[in-house]
RNA sequence: CGGGGUGUAGCGUAGCCCGGUCAUCGCGCCUCGUUUGGGACGAGGAGGUCGCAGGUUCGAAUCCUGCCACCCCGACCA
């Protein structure tokens, strides 16, 4: 089969073009790395915000909006907050642009801000500011909070959907009257996530938590779901903060408790970004272009006509018109591509390349034997179909496509985790057949660091079904109870 | 911000070393005709401040200087 796996990052980039350009912002200005989400593009993002805020809103979750401009002062109440964002700011510091005397458009330095604001990087601080506002009382608690939002990092550089200076996603923030229960709830986002990277994007994940090193700024515990691409790297796909009372109190945000006692309430945050478009991309494209899960495709169904007079066109179309009457029952989404400017075949080759995962051809041919030909694109195998079974075909090769295609990247997950003992094997895989490397470590930084400087691969996670063992470090030969993940990441 | 590289039509490129009918080719775009069950073919056509600014020269895409932008590699990161 010609559906073989992409092995290099490059191959990826030219099918990001289906979906997301690259934005020029303006010359000159140093901006780049921001991107332009197109239409079928955004239909992605669409489909999976609407299953993501279900999978919220049934965990008891609710939507709000916090402001983009956050002061800056907020930023320096909590210490190892700030040093993990203060490096990428973007920053206000005018209100107000004017006109030179040569008629150029310059910044009034008349109107400067009596305090920078910031560009949020992420909203902790100014819910949490929000938060003390609204919380006096056990009875006031928990606060299950979601935002969508964009959000701003400036960094250094930039790729496109995995780390774009602008970037759209989620982020919940949660208040608790109990450690335990903000424990749950992070670890309940975890799973959340994980059911609809595997369910719905057909994307296997490991669940784990990060070591100390690779913690969101100013959480306790950062549980992760890390997923694996095509070409061996690993990519961090969402991430569920347990952020103890830090927060709470750098905000002061204290409750009554039943007791009538003051305390700090507990935190979490958990976030997942346009950076899913990305990891879906790298999860399941091929040489032809993208392949998307049937649940996540903006068109399920791509209907292309084989004609060759308009008489013809009319007898498909009318036949059509049934079959897309089932669909819609079924909601199951479809384009009837008539367009008479192009070809069947360069339709053939575009919708392979947007991924739609199923392709029904239809001609003057099959109207006669009451036929036509759907086409999957995760296998390529072609079948004629009567018109009766159509839609029951499609129902189940649509179900049987997201099941097939989690499969596979199931299977090239776990081939691509691979237990070693020695640092020599360690290397060895990394550069040979990439993946996760499952080894022993001895929990210290001083190693984590060493390893990453000689392999330039890091701990991607302790998974969280990790199994109890004796072993010795890779690198340093210490006592280790259990083996970690690492890969080289994005 | 350090180290390397690149800038020629919407995209991808040749030419640069050795200045002079060199602005090349492919894709795409437009027109007409034949085609239409896997990205059609033929004929014709449109489209370029050769990144920008200086300099050398009779003459610069080509040589020199400065600037700008972008890409790759590092530090930072979802």
């Amino acid at each position: 089969m010609s559906n073989k796996l992409i092995s290099r990052e490059e191959d990826y980039s030219k099918w990001y073009n289906e979906l997301v350009v690259k934005a020029d912002l303006a010359e000159n200005s140093g901006v780049r790395g921001c991107m332009v989400i197109k239409p079928y593009g955004y239909a992605i993002w669409e489909k999976m915000q609407a299953e993501l805020d279900r999978m919220f809103k049934e965990t008891g979750h609710e939507n709000a909006y916090f402001p983009l401009f956050i002061p800056k002062s907020y930023f320096s109440k909590e210490a190892s907050h700030v040093d993990g964002f203060a490096k990428e700011c973007a920053v206000v510091t005018h209100y107000r642009l004017k006109n030179d005397d040569n008629g150029k458009v310059i910044v009034d330095e008349d109107a400067k801000l009596e305090e920078e604001l910031i560009v949020r990087p992420t909203s902790e601080t100014i819910i949490w500011d929000t938060y003390r506002k609204w919380i006096e009382s056990y009875r006031d608690l928990p606060i299950l909070v979601n935002q969508w939002a964009n959000v701003v990092r400036w960094e250094m550089r930039t790729r496109l959907f995995l780390r774009t200076a602008e970037f759209l996603w989620q982020e919940g923030h949660t208040a608790h009257a109990t450690e335990q229960e903000a424990i749950e709830e992070s670890q309940q986002m975890q799973r959340v996530y994980a059911e609809f990277a595997e369910n719905f994007m057909a994307m296997p994940v490991v669940k784990g938590f990060k070591s100390e090193s690779e913690r969101f700024a100013g959480a306790l515990e950062t549980y992760t779901i890390e997923a694996l691409m095509q070409d061996g790297k690993a990519l961090q796909a969402g991430t569920s903060h347990f952020l103890g009372q830090n927060f709470a109190k750098a905000f002061d945000v204290k409750f009554t408790t039943k007791e009538g006692k003051r305390e700090h309430v507990w935190a979490t945050s958990w976030g997942v970004s346009t950076r899913l478009m990305g990891a879906l991309v790298m999860t399941h494209s091929d040489d032809k272009g993208l392949v998307l899960p049937p649940k996540l495709a903006p068109i399920q169904v791509v209907i292309v006509p084989i004609h060759k007079t308009d008489e013809q066109l009319d007898a498909i179309s009318e036949k059509v018109g049934e079959i897309t009457t089932e669909l819609k029952k079924k909601g199951i989404s479809f384009k009837f591509d008539h367009r008479t400017t192009y070809k069947p075949g360069w339709k053939f080759a575009e919708y392979e390349l947007k991924g739609v995962p199923l392709r029904i051809a239809i001609g003057p041919r099959d109207l006669e034997n009451g036929t036509l030909e759907i086409a999957r694109r995760d296998t390529f195998e072609k079948k004629i179909i009567s018109f009766e079974d159509t839609i029951s075909h499609i129902e189940d090769t649509l179900e049987e496509m997201q099941q097939n295609l989690f499969n596979k990247a199931l299977d090239f997950r776990d081939n691509h985790i691979t237990e070693v003992e020695t640092f020599e094997e360690f290397k060895e895989v990394l550069k040979g057949k990439g993946g996760f490397v499952s080894a022993h470590w001895d929990g210290t930084i001083e190693t984590e660091n060493r390893i990453k400087d000689l392999t330039k691969a890091t701990i991607r996670c302790i998974p969280n079904d990790a199994k109890v063992e004796e072993g010795k470090c890779v690198f340093s030969g210490a006592i280790s109870n259990r083996r970690v993940l690492f890969a080289k990441a994005y």
